[in-house]
DNA sequence: AATGATGTATGATATATCTCATATTTTATA
DNA sequence: TATAAAATATGAGATATATCATACATCATT
């Protein structure tokens, strides 16, 4: 249940009150995951094109279409990648969270971002200068190579995930994303919902009124409960079956 | 509309007929497009470790669960990726042509593979041994670059295909199809459907019969002639619209 | 050439999902 | 704090898609 990522971002708020070195990656609890092959010299390079930001919840950190010009991580928070139509409607790709690299599957194959990244929590960015990222790729094939391994596993991970949401129905689909965010996101059977109806619709490809309608059938069974925006897993196992069957 | 990798394809069928030497990388076409960054000594541990297989319409390549322990790519062919549930259904994620990498997906991010890999043609598969290939790639950081491209370029794909998919009815699910077939496969507005109308069916998750249904309606409508397997796109403009608002 | 299995085709009906309408609650902003 | 805007909630009816049934065509195999 508590992976090391997870355990690294417990001790990065740890961290982030007590130090004053937060702006040096050195200290950088995410270090060792990202930056672990680098030599200090390599690490200097990166720390030196490296910024901070911090977006409030609601903020648009990157828009479709916007030329890709760094490498950009996240230190803490909660980011939707989405797309807009021509008529206005979003569709939402993925929510992502800490240890997932923001913009890592356009990174290498795009001149420009394929979606939008707005923040859905406080979140805190680190945005490496991408001239100085790929130098560093360039001379280090170990950190390719690493690069390589996490930039894969996230694609397929988005892919897999797309990939079973088609079969799905709504029930389904809906107890997937209550799932994910329960046991990836937050690791907690109770959590505030850090996204409207509306969004858990744009996400899973469905109508707000179906979201909602599900929320309170999940809700009339026992399934979860239901405080406005809060929600709590009461069991589990029936969800998973509705995952894995509806 | 003919791009790099398919002028290279074409050639690559006049050299298979003409050469012995297919069977030294040094003379595959293929050399430039994905091992260009490479010297002569590299060249020859990719060239030693290396294996040509031919599959007959059908066969399976690859069974998903199996382990991975090669890099394989497509001189020749069509395949399509897949997964089976417990009721024996299977459920279709791509259909691949050459030029992409057909492991590629996993190979960096998972012991096994996740899909299984079909022939849908006469399928001419080059396959590299893995260890050969990740010394390779550590060894010369161009080349890891260029494999980071790759990979992410064709996860790319995968995913916006998936994305786009989900806001579709089944008449834009099909008209994509079709539009991806004779534009990005044949290069043809009349072609051999690879598939069966169950296959289609599995790719965008939709029935048979509500495939073969929209099938018979836009026959019905003038966009496309149907005999048996050989469809001939009649109006480009119309199936594009339906792909775009459908 | 005969035979069974699979694929293609179409209609009728059932089911899932969407759309539209309306009411209430919550949130954002003046 | 007042007010408007957005979000949540629910029902009724419309539409899209799936399921089931049946018929015929095609393909592989004997």
């Amino acid at each position: 249940m508590y992976d090391i990522s997870h355990i690294l971002y417990i001790y990065s708020l740890f961290i982030m009150r007590t130090s004053k070195d937060i702006l040096n990656c050195k200290y950088c609890v995410y270090r060792n995951l990202l930056f672990g092959e680098l030599d200090d010299k390599e690490y200097e390079i990166i720390n030196n094109a490296r910024t901070e930001y911090v977006f409030k919840r609601g903020e648009v950190i990157k828009k479709e279409g916007e030329r890709i010009n760094s490498f950009l991580y996240m230190r803490k928070g909660l980011v939707k990648l989405y797309k807009t139509d021509r008529r206005g409607k979003d569709q939402i790709l993925s929510i992502n969270k800490p240890g997932d690299f923001i913009n890592l599957l356009n990174i290498f194959s795009n001149a420009a971002y394929k979606y939008s990244i707005a923040a859905l929590e406080e979140t805190l960015v680190c945005d490496v200068r991408l001239d100085a990222f790929i130098d560093v790729v360039k001379n280090n094939s170990d950190f390719a190579l690493s690069v390589l391994n996490r930039i894969s596993k996230i694609s397929d991970e988005t892919i897999e995930r797309r990939f079973s949401l088609a079969q799905k129905q709504i029930k389904g689909r809906v107890a997937n994303i209550l799932l994910f965010l329960a046991e990836d996101v937050y690791r907690k059977n109770k959590f505030r919902l850090p996204v409207t109806r509306r969004e858990v619709g744009e996400l899973v490809s469905m109508t707000t009124e179906n979201i909602i309608r599900t929320f309170s059938e999940f809700r009339k069974d026992g399934i979860i409960d239901l405080d406005g925006k809060v929600i709590t897993i009461l069991d589990f196992k029936r969800l998973k079956n509705i995952d894995k069957t509806g």
